[in-house]
DNA sequence: GAGATTTGACCCTC
DNA sequence: GAGGGTCAAATCTC
């Protein structure tokens, strides 16, 4: 949110930044509210923070001349600085000094936004540059060749950063080992669909992706405050469609070789705040993390069966998956983890199964 | 013309 | 100093 960077006194400006502040202040209640992690209300507490801060910068703009200390000390020592288109006289080098005290927050706040990552895998038939539709809408402001990789590295912005102060930001790294497969870094949480609901549609057949995003943030599900329709909605035609297969297991313990089941069709009405995740791609896949059992997420397999996705309606895709056991085939999505070597709230959990593991999996207590 | 992408430069961290 | 991440001007696309 850089509307104060933006260097100019706009009352309008100062109305939204408040907004915005105290938009972010019922986040956080609603957080409180549901007990979602310390890490997501740190983050939230710092980001109204940082809000308010530029709110007294700005309001300041408006009675003095300058839009931080540092530039009023710098104006002091350039007492004949041009003004600024505006009328107030900021120079040249107060403008980079208040855009550096900028960058140095915008930094220290993005260390403590929280960090998780997954793996896509598109099909051979994508495009070079996958583009990966998560159902958020990103801007690619970057791109970076990166030491030992084959392949570049792309850094995408929420399109709503400037408009609705989303940090949200992923980075893009195609794999050197398999090209169809794509590492996804996400960092921060969208903000901006709590003005927007997000465009939650289906990635669209020109893209390839076959499969839905799967992340492993650590943080609970239900943190946001989406509309509540449109969840539902999604919610109710991907409880219809999902199914979860097992073919190729050991199932001998059980009467039958393949057990699949579907969702409870769970009135609406009922639902838990926690149970509408699947609007969300952080949602759903914090769910699946905190709903799976130690013993579904087992990290020591020497076999690799990866717990993949993927679509088994095309007509649509969004709201059909099955999940495949599988050694190394048809799998689409594959979800693993990323482990960050700082503290950043990432689980250091392979999602990988073993054919025994599996007997500890309760679809009921999985998907209550 | 607005918004998105590209790309060289800059800043920060280790 | 090297490498990663971001900025911002130039360019492209619709």
């Amino acid at each position: 949110m850089d509307m104060c960077s933006a260097a100019t006194w706009d009352p309008n400006l100062l109305v939204e930044l408040l907004t915005a502040g105290e938009e972010q202040i019922r986040q956080l209640e609603a957080n409180l509210a549901e007990q979602s992690s310390f890490e997501i209300c740190k983050a939230l507490a710092h980001e109204i923070e940082s809000t308010f801060k530029k709110a007294i910068s700005m309001a300041k703009l408006g009675e003095s001349p300058v839009c931080s200390n540092a530039i009023t000390a710098t104006n002091i020592t350039n007492p004949d600085s041009p003004r600024s288109t505006n009328g107030s006289p900021r120079s040249e080098t107060s403008d980079r000094v208040f855009k550096d005290q900028e960058r140095r927050e915008m930094t220290k706040k993005r260390k403590t936004l929280p960090r998780w990552s997954n793996q896509v895998r598109v099909s051979s038939g994508a495009g070079a540059e996958a583009p990966l539709d998560d159902g958020y809408s990103w801007r690619k402001y970057g791109q970076k060749d990166i030491l030992g990789a084959v392949y570049p590295r792309g850094y995408y912005r929420c399109t709503h950063r400037i408009t609705k102060g989303c940090l949200a930001t992923k980075q893009v790294q195609r794999s050197d080992m398999d090209p169809t497969i794509f590492d996804v870094i996400y960092r921060g949480e969208h903000t901006c669909f709590l003005e927007k609901p997000m465009a939650a549609a289906p990635a669209p057949a020109s893209q390839q992706t076959t499969g839905i995003q799967q992340n492993q943030q650590q943080h609970v599900a239900g943190e946001h405050q989406q509309p509540q329709q449109q969840d539902n909605q999604l919610l109710l035609s991907f409880q219809t469609n999902l199914k979860v297969k097992t073919e190729g297991l050991n199932m001998e313990e059980h009467d039958q070789k393949s057990t699949s089941f579907s969702f409870p069709s769970t009135p609406i009405g009922s639902l838990q705040p926690r149970n509408n995740f699947f609007t969300s791609p952080a949602r759903m896949d914090n769910y699946f993390i905190d709903s799976f059992s130690p013993a579904f997420l087992s990290p020591t397999t020497s076999e690799s069966n990866y717990f993949s996705v993927s679509p088994c309606g095309k007509s649509n895709p969004s709201t059909a998956f099955s999940y495949h056991h599988t050694a190394e085939s048809e799998f689409t999505e594959i979800i693993s983890t990323v482990t960050s070597a700082t503290n950043s709230p990432i689980v250091d959990i392979d999602f990988m199964l073993e054919p025994g593991e599996f007997d500890a999996f309760d679809p009921i207590s999985f998907f209550p």
